[in-house]
DNA sequence: CTATTCGTAACAAATTGAGTTACGAAAGGA
DNA sequence: TCCTTTCGTAACTCAATTTGTTACGAATAG
């Protein structure tokens, strides 16, 4: 695969979940929706747990669910739970210190991509889980 | 590596063109500042060339200089020359149709992270190659 | 006690980005 | 004309990442 999957993954799987709000579902069936490994699915709970926005239980009959109602998730939450947070990426490369360029815009460029992300997760942050159920035909 | 440093890598060698504005800078030179290899930087500005924000010369005396002033220049439009613009990242694989959430999510989630990424894009478009410049102490 | 299910480690396969080498094409100067 | 410089680009290697897979221990219900 090439690019990150994650944040779409988890917002499929945090909908299959919304979508059996009485009872918990198992990795076996969401991994089943979408058509993948159980582990894998299994990763992203954890990320997801981990942030709070699920609940899973152990041993027979057990299996996971919302932590929260649907209206409380937003898909700022979920971004924040399955992405890398590491802020922007540079080049591991030490840049050239005798260049004034190089040494010193690496901050300006960050404040511009920290704004710019920020504005991104606004958005996100508008669209409730349940603003996505809303628009299934379920 | 891990993540796409092409976006911040990107912005350094337009700054590097703009701190020149009177002469043509050569590969050799833009690398020097990354301490990266000059076909690594050949690339990118290739890349921006063809969004018609570099001009190349070939040849000796030749190299690159800016196509436009930089306070025409602005980060959106460098992140859009250098990123992947295929649409948000779905798994490859295709979800299971048996599903009702599988089979009707993709164009939600895809609406959604559309309009965050227009946001993202916005907030870049309001810094300029020059007010990157002018933070520059050069 | 057994079956189920999560949690997680370990590993393989595929993909990607960065770095590197190489070489042809273009352009200027002697 | 010939040589040097420099871009344009292809081909390759290497390391890191993601996904998928197997495996197994821990927890839980019946």
């Amino acid at each position: 695969m090439s690019r990150n999957c994650r944040f779409t993954a988890a917002v499929h799987v945090c909908a299959v979940l919304a979508n059996h709000p009485e009872s918990d579902v198992t990795s076996d069936y969401v991994a089943s929706s979408l058509n993948t490994n159980p582990v894998v699915v299994r990763r992203l709970l954890a990320s997801l747990a981990q942030a709070g926005l699920v609940a899973s239980k152990r041993g027979s009959g057990g299996g996971y669910r919302l932590a929260k109602a649907a209206a409380r998730i937003d898909l700022a939450a979920i971004a924040a739970a399955v992405e890398d947070d590491d802020g922007p990426a540079f080049s591991p490369n030490p840049t050239n210190p005798t260049c004034p360029i190089a040494r010193n815009i690496k901050p300006v460029i960050a404040e511009a991509i920290a704004r710019a992300e920020a504005a991104r997760m606004s958005e996100l942050g508008k669209v409730s889980l349940a603003d996505v159920m809303e628009k299934l035909p379920v």
